[in-house]
DNA sequence: CGCGCGCTTGACTAACTTCAAAGATGGTGG
DNA sequence: CCACCATCTTTGAAGTTAGTCAAGCGCGCG
């Protein structure tokens, strides 16, 4: 069940995140940020680094995970364009951030934010609904690590990225064999086996290794929640 | 790894919660709200209910859950005094809260609680500060469930039961070893074989199965952080 | 062309679950 | 006051799922 401490899998230890095309000339008073561009695997904060303001993400797609001191990762969420991560009243991230894609991220600075909401209180009902919605999310993810077999993970994650990216019937994986895994509490091997049996029981198809269809939505809906 | 369907063990279908010895004569202007009582193992609030207002635990415990529809359970957490529940932006409960032992709640109205962040802004932030916590608590459950062993999880849950109880080498667990499994996302067996284990080795006592002392807090650290 | 990386597959193992039964414990009523 | 019953916990033996170790495949890039 434990993942051997040899599979600490952190290849990237880069620099950090470089200011972007457009550049800190954007930091004006309309509001807009500092926007950032990080390369596929380039870590964006780390776990215990201190909340220094808030990233919106503009294009692509990042990961949201937390490790064990031996190197065994949880991943807690897949952050896609449009959402956001740094929104919280702790002193320190609970996750390291990293791009699963060519990224780019607008970085607001936490005063700012601090002031806008002194401006407009309503943005403060705002930041606490973000906060219950990922809270919502993150207890379903407990049930699904907690108390779901591998096929029913894998049809649970399937349905819910197909339904996050808006697609009906296809979806484009935007993570690795590794990253699902690691969101699922699975190994690799255990992933790619499951998704096999799912093709060959005729309920997915794989075009490539990160195009899935789901043929029969209706028979994974039955499994992701327990045949 | 999944728990049978049969393992349904909702022995409860209790009527609801009742007025308590106080009743509704605390429903007044000065915010504080209608104190009642539940039994232990009693039904508070049920997953999908509407959230018409949050509840202050005056005394007692609770759990809160989610199922899976063929009856398998994950405890998402466990409250104390002085702890709360329904402070949401969600329209309805995400989970289903029973109390663990006899418990007293004090409810308040969502109206009211609107009133008073209208009034004083200040509290808002502390809501948005109490979800914050919420989360960051259930991220850290996330890795113990994706990426723990069944000692790891034990230890990580003694240690964070005494912290959170105050206690430092002993703790009165207040729920059932039923309970302990579908937190950890173990079955009754794993947890009572881990705690015999963990016992044998010299690192906790049991006095009773209720009262557990951590001999070597130190140890179960390490244990807790994955050896 | 061949190298490297990510994905898949196979054989075997280990951890945890399942099924079964035997202690504890605690409350109730005789 | 004590015996009995229901419930909770512990323990044992066997079964399953997912993990580990190892190798092969396929694609893209230099």
């Amino acid at each position: 069940m434990v993942a051997s401490p040899s599979a600490a899998r952190r290849t990237e230890a880069q620099p950090a995140v470089e200011p972007g095309p457009v550049g800190e000339r954007l930091e004006r008073p309309t509001g807009i940020g500092i926007t950032v561009t990080a390369a596929s695997g380039q870590t964006i904060v780390v776990e215990g680094d201190p909340i220094e303001g808030w990233f919106r993400i503009a294009s692509g797609a990042v990961r949201l995970s937390k490790s064990t001191p031996d190197g065994r990762r949880q991943v807690i969420d897949f952050l896609i364009a449009g959402e956001s991560f740094g929104i919280s009243s702790e002193e320190h991230y609970g996750y390291t951030v990293e791009a699963i894609a060519r990224t780019t991220l607008v970085r607001h600075s936490r005063a700012r934010l601090e002031a806008a909401i002194e401006a407009q209180p309503e943005l403060a009902r705002r930041l606490f609904g973000i906060a219950c919605a990922d809270l919502q999310r993150a207890r379903q993810h407990l049930l699904l690590l907690g108390r779901k077999s591998a096929d029913e993970k894998l049809a649970s994650f399937l349905l819910g990225l197909a339904a996050r990216l808006g697609t009906r019937d296809g979806v484009q994986l935007p993570m690795s064999r590794q990253d699902m895994a690691d969101y699922l509490g699975l190994t690799i091997e255990t992933v790619s086996r499951t998704l096999t049996r799912l093709r060959r029981q005729g309920l997915i198809a794989l075009r490539t290794p990160q195009q899935v269809v789901l043929l029969r939505p209706d028979r994974l809906r039955r499994i992701a929640e327990g045949s």
